[in-house]
DNA sequence: GTCTATAGATTGATAGAC
DNA sequence: GTCTATCAATCTATAGAC
């Protein structure tokens, strides 16, 4: 998973290489989720990516075999830089997430343009985002469920006939709030703070479930 | 605005044709619209709208000049059946809004796909979505005052140092919710309850905004 | 007002050179 | 391992027939 390969030992006194870059593959990589970003994913043309690495449309595909191919290496490269805490700290992390959002548009661009274009037909990228929202239902849930009182957890956490929880409603809500503030602040920017709206909501939803229903 | 053009008037005793098909643009509306909404704007080429009618692309350009104003055409064309209450009740009214879109999923992708790509580098729907989101947000900061104790309403109205009300924060808040929550029920529609998530924001967010802060 | 024929540019991907 | 030449399909849009 670690964006830095081993270095070939040129023992030499010289200064290093000023972090040289280390192969094609990954230049392309960084490269695509930029344009994917900026353009979204169907608008975006291998020759586009190609043009900035001044190469030919199937210089890109030889690294990944398909445009499709290059999106799910685009997705699997996450940079978090520090690991999500668990349990009730968690729900802090997001909020520090929603702020660090606010300093890397091109990321944040990313995920938001590509989730939502995965709710269409036949889109590759649809079950890396069905997996994804279902792992962090559950590992928000149990963050929601942390941050609640001993004797409030049980009724928020017991699944309803629906087999849906209380805690996994908010934790439903928590992330979708963070999804569409998202769109809503690279559209206009200033209109909202992300990192604010987050938290407020994060709270009032933990002191609702913590009131008599 | 209507949908409804003059009928001629014919004078004769047979059964009016039942609702029949006005004029083709309104046919290819009613097309685009469906297949902006399963495929996305970009994704989407004019013949695949055109063998729906069984016409060529030219055919569908004549109407409506390119494919950009084609889409804009179809953004306007909301199916609002019935008005949206103001003030207080307008909060209920969304609630609503979010159960009736698990009922129509067509225009539910639509906006949610169409919104998030509008994000998107000179898209052509960009302007459309930002000032629809700067009306919403208005509008449901107002619905939330309104629903606001008198004593409440002064602080949680009242504009920060960012120009930002806690009310305003709110009402990005809900509308984030709930478009967030239409891309997580795209993608696993069992996972998620669109109106039940998005009452307990609501009631959550009036709530904590009716104590101190 | 409605549409087809056609153009001109661009697309993703294969085959094969180095 | 890295990439270019090339192709067949597809794209939006113009010009003009009916």
């Amino acid at each position: 998973m670690s964006e830095t390969p081993p270095v070939p030992d040129t023992r030499n006194t010289a200064p290093p290489a000023p972090r040289r870059r280390v192969n094609r593959r990954d230049q392309i990589l960084r490269t695509a989720a930029e344009v994917f970003a900026t353009q979204g994913f169907h608008n975006t043309s291998l020759a586009d990516i190609a043009a900035m690495l001044d190469i030919t449309p199937a210089g890109v595909l030889h690294h990944f075999g398909s445009k499709t191919g290059l999106l799910t290496a685009v997705l699997e490269l996450r940079d978090d830089t520090e690991p999500a805490p668990e349990g009730g700290p968690m729900l802090d992390h997001l909020v520090t997430t929603a702020e660090r959002n606010s300093e890397r548009p091109g990321t944040t661009q990313l995920y938001a343009v590509l989730s939502a274009e995965s709710a269409t037909e036949n889109h590759p990228a649809q079950d890396w985002f069905r997996d994804r929202y279902t792992i962090l239902r559950r590992d928000i849930e149990g963050a929601v469920l942390d941050r609640l009182d001993p004797e409030h957890r049980g009724a928020a956490g017991a699944p309803g006939p629906d087999g849906r929880s209380a805690a996994g409603a908010a934790a439903a809500a928590v992330i979708a709030v963070m999804d569409g503030l998202q769109v809503q602040w690279l559209l206009d920017p200033e209109a909202v703070d992300m990192a604010e709206v987050t938290g407020l909501v994060i709270d009032a939803l933990v002191a609702r479930l913590s009131q008599e229903g």
